[in-house]
RNA sequence: GGCUCCGUAGCUUAACUGGAUAGAGCAUCUGACUACGGAUCAGAAGGUUCGGGGUUCGAAUCCCUGCGGAGUCACCA
C-alpha cells in the first residue's frame, strides 16, 4: 500500500539528504489528524540527530523528495516536526472504484492453510448455565479468531468442556436424592438450568449440614470434612474414577443434559466449534506425560508418592501434578489437553481465551510443558481479558448477583422490541421479520457493548446502560447501515446501477468529510492486521464507530441523491456502498449482524 | 505480606504502543425536521490523565516512589 511505498521513501530520503539509515519499518507515518490538512504523517523529529537542523527545515526538505519521488502526493505541509502528505484526488477516485470492485474488500485474500491458530474459548464447567463472564469470553474468542482469519491464517476453533470432576458428583448426588425421575423435559427446563438447580440444591443443603456439624463443636473445616454429602460426593467421584457402570450411565445422562441446554445458548450466539474437547478425555493423557517427565527424571515422586515439578529455576515454588492418592489436578488436564491439540492441529499458535485470574496457571503450564521438553510451549499464549464487573461489585452466586446469559439475551431482545415498536418504522414487518430484527439489534448491542472495550481491562457492565440503543452503541452503527442500504434502494428505484463508478470521474473536489470518509475506508485492512496482531476486538469495533460517526455525519448534510451534478450524485452513492460494505464485513468480524431496515 | 495488573471529564471509555491542542458516548444545556430514514446531526460546558519525582526535542504511555483498587500466591477448576 502506499502506506509501505511512503516509508521505503522516506528512508532513502534521509539517506541521500543526511547519510543515515533507516529501515523503513521504523519510519514513523500515522494517519494525519483531522484538526491539520493532509492524508498521512510523517514523524521527521526523529531524524534532527543526523540532520543537525531544525525539524521545520527537515520537513520541507523530506517534503521535496517525496513530492519528485511518488507522483501520487499532490502536496505537503510542515508544521513543528511533522510534515503532513496529500494525495491527489486521482489516487483516491481510483482507490473508491478499485475497492468498490472488490468481493472481500479489507479481508486478506489467502489463507494460509498450514499451522492454523488454535483457539480455545469459552471452556464452561457442567454444572452450572453460561453467565455473563462466559458471555464476554465467548464473544472475544469467536471474534478474535474471526479477525485473525481475515488476517490470512487459519483458525481452528476449540472448546474445553470440563466435564469431570467433584462438582458434577454434586450435582448427580442431588439429583439421586432429590429429583431422580424429573428430567428437563417433565420439569420443562433447560438442560443447564436443570443440572445447574441440582448443584446449588447441593451447596444449599451442604452448608445447613456443615452449620449443624459446627454447632455440634466442630471447627468449620473439620466440619466440612464431616459433612456426609461431602463424603457420598467423593464417593462418587471415586466410582467414576474406577469407571462404575452405573456411575458413568448417569454421569453421560446428565452431562447430555447440559450440552443440549449449552447448544442452545451458543446457537443463540451464534458460535460453533470445530471441535471440542473434553477433559475426561484429557485427563489420562495429562497423566501420562507427568510420567513420562518422571522417568527422565525432569520431574520428581515424594514419599507419599505425588509428583511434582520444581519451578525454582524460573523463580518459582514446586508446582503439584499429581495427587498422592494417584488423581490429577487441573494443571494436569491442561498438559493433556494441550499435547492432544498440538497433536491434532500442529498448531502455529495455541490461543486460550482465559480471564485473567488464570495468569499465573498459565506462566507455569508453559514452564512445565517446556521442562518437559515440548518446544510447542512457545506457541503458547493466554488471551487474558478483565472481569466483568456490575454497579455493585463483583458477580456472586451466593448472593444471587449472577447475570445469567439466557435471560440477558431475553431482555436485550425485549428492549429492542420496545424501542422499535415506539419508533413504528416496521410495521409492515411481519412478526417473524420483525421478531428477527428485534433479535439482531437486541443481540448487537450486547455484543458491541463487550466487544469495544479493550479486552485485557476490567470492565463494567451496566444491565440499565448496556440496553440504551443511543450513541456509541451496536444500533448505532446498524442503524447507519440500513440507512445506506434505504439509500440504495432508492438509487436503485432512480435507475443507478452498479458499479456506480465504471469510469475516470470527473469531479474536481472532495468536501472534507468525504475525504475523511476515504480514508477511514482505507485503513481497515491494516486495522484488522492490527487487531489480530493485538488479538484485540476492540480495535475494530472503535474503528467502525469512527467510520460511522464520520459518514453519518457527511450523510446529514450532504445531498447524495438529490445531488444535481451526476459525477457528485455517483462518487457519493459509492463512497456509501463502500461504508456499508465495511460495516458489514467489519460488525461480521465481530460476531454481529446487520439489518437492511430497521 | 510476596508477585502481577490497573487508576484518564460526574459515569462508561479512546488515544495507531513515546508524537501535534488527551478523542468520544451517556448524563446536562442550546440549536437543526414539508426527511436520500431524527435510533440522526451541529454546538456549549465538563481534564493537574490518582499524588510526587525522574528520563528527552516530546510522557496518559517508560523508570523510581507514595496512595487507592483488582487478581493471584490450593493436593478447586
Amino acid at each position: 500500500m502506499l502506506n509501505q511505498k511512503l516509508a521505503v521513501a522516506v528512508a532513502e530520503a534521509v539517506k541521500a539528504l543526511y547519510q543515515q539509515d533507516v529501515k523503513p519499518e521504523d519510519v514513523q507515518i500515522q494517519r494525519t489528524r483531522k484538526e491539520f490538512e493532509g492524508d498521512l504523517t510523517v514523524v521527521v523529529f526523529p531524524f534532527t540527530k543526523a540532520a543537525k537542523k531544525p525539524p521545520q527545515e527537515i520537513g520541507e526538505e523530506i517534503g521535496n523528495y517525496l513530492k519528485e519521488n511518488i507522483q501520487e502526493i499532490e502536496n505537503f505541509n510542515v508544521i513543528k516536526g511533522f510534515l503532513n502528505i496529500c494525495f491527489e484526488l486521482d489516487y483516491w477516485m481510483e482507490f473508491l472504484r478499485q475497492c468498490l470492485l472488490e468481493k472481500n474488500y479489507g479481508l486478506a485474500e489467502k489463507i494460509q492453510k498450514d499451522n492454523p491458530v488454535v483457539v480455545e474459548f469459552s471452556s464452561p464447567n457442567t454444572n452450572k448455565p453460561l453467565h455473563l463472564g462466559h458471555v464476554r469470553n465467548i464473544l472475544l474468542g469467536w471474534s478474535v479468531a474471526e479477525i485473525i482469519k481475515a488476517s490470512g491464517r487459519a483458525v481452528k476453533k476449540v472448546n474445553l468442556v470440563n466435564d469431570r470432576g467433584i462438582h458434577i458428583c454434586k450435582t448427580m448426588l442431588a439429583w439421586e436424592k432429590w429429583g431422580k425421575g424429573v428430567t428437563p423435559a417433565k420439569a420443562e427446563k433447560k438442560g443447564d438450568k436443570f443440572v445447574g438447580d441440582y448443584y446449588v440444591q447441593f451447596e444449599k443443603q451442604n452448608k445447613l449440614e456443615v452449620k449443624q456439624k459446627m454447632l455440634e463443636g466442630y471447627s468449620e473445616e473439620e466440619a466440612a470434612n464431616r459433612s456426609g454429602l461431602m463424603k457420598e460426593a467423593r464417593e462418587i467421584l471415586k466410582k467414576w474414577e474406577q469407571g462404575d457402570e452405573e456411575t458413568r450411565a448417569l454421569w453421560e445422562k446428565m452431562n447430555a443434559w447440559v450440552y443440549k441446554g449449552f447448544d442452545k445458548t451458543y446457537k443463540r450466539m451464534g458460535i460453533a466449534f470445530d471441535k471440542i474437547y473434553y477433559e475426561s478425555d484429557t485427563y489420562l493423557l495429562g497423566k501420562e506425560l507427568v510420567e513420562e517427565g518422571l522417568s527422565k527424571e525432569l520431574l520428581k515422586r515424594r514419599e507419599d508418592g505425588s509428583i511434582w515439578a520444581d519451578l525454582s529455576d524460573e523463580g518459582l515454588d514446586e508446582k503439584l501434578l499429581i495427587r498422592a492418592d494417584g488423581t490429577s489436578v487441573y494443571m494436569t488436564q491442561d498438559l493433556g489437553t494441550a499435547q492432544l491439540r498440538y497433536d491434532d492441529f500442529k498448531p502455529g499458535k495455541l490461543l486460550y481465551v482465559v480471564g485473567n485470574e488464570q495468569n499465573y496457571h498459565f506462566d507455569v503450564l508453559k514452564i512445565v510443558l517446556k521442562k518437559l521438553g515440548k518446544d510447542y510451549a512457545d506457541d503458547i499464549y493466554h488471551i487474558s481479558y478483565g472481569m466483568v464487573e456490575l454497579p455493585h461489585g463483583k458477580m456472586k452466586s451466593r448472593e444471587g448477583t449472577v447475570v445469567d446469559a439466557d435471560d440477558l439475551m431475553d431482555e436485550m431482545h425485549d428492549s429492542a422490541k420496545a424501542i422499535t415498536s415506539e419508533l413504528g418504522k416496521i410495521d409492515e414487518f411481519t412478526e417473524e421479520e420483525a421478531e428477527a430484527l428485534f433479535e439482531k439489534i437486541g443481540m448487537g448491542a450486547l455484543k458491541y457493548f463487550i466487544l469495544k472495550v479493550d479486552p485485557k481491562k476490567n470492565m463494567l457492565f451496566n444491565p440499565d446502560e448496556s440496553i440504551q440503543f443511543d450513541g456509541h452503541t451496536g444500533p448505532f452503527i446498524q442503524y447507519t447501515y440500513a440507512r445506506i442500504q434505504s439509500l440504495q434502494r432508492k438509487a436503485r428505484e432512480k435507475g443507478f446501477k452498479k458499479p456506480y463508478l465504471t469510469k475516470k470521474s470527473s469531479i474536481t473536489e472532495m468536501l472534507p468529510r468525504e475525504r475523511q470518509i476515504m480514508k477511514n475506508l482505507q485503513d481497515f485492512s491494516e486495522v484488522i492486521r492490527l487487531a489480530a496482531e493485538a488479538y484485540s476486538p476492540a480495535q475494530l469495533a472503535n474503528y467502525i464507530y469512527e467510520l460511522v460517526k464520520e459518514y453519518n455525519g457527511f450523510y446529514q448534510d450532504t445531498p447524495v441523491l438529490r445531488e444535481e451534478d451526476e459525477e457528485k450524485l455517483l462518487f457519493r452513492l459509492g463512497l456509501s456502498e463502500m461504508t456499508g460494505k465495511v460495516i458489514k464485513s467489519g460488525m461480521d468480524l465481530l460476531g454481529i449482524a446487520v439489518p437492511e431496515r430497521m
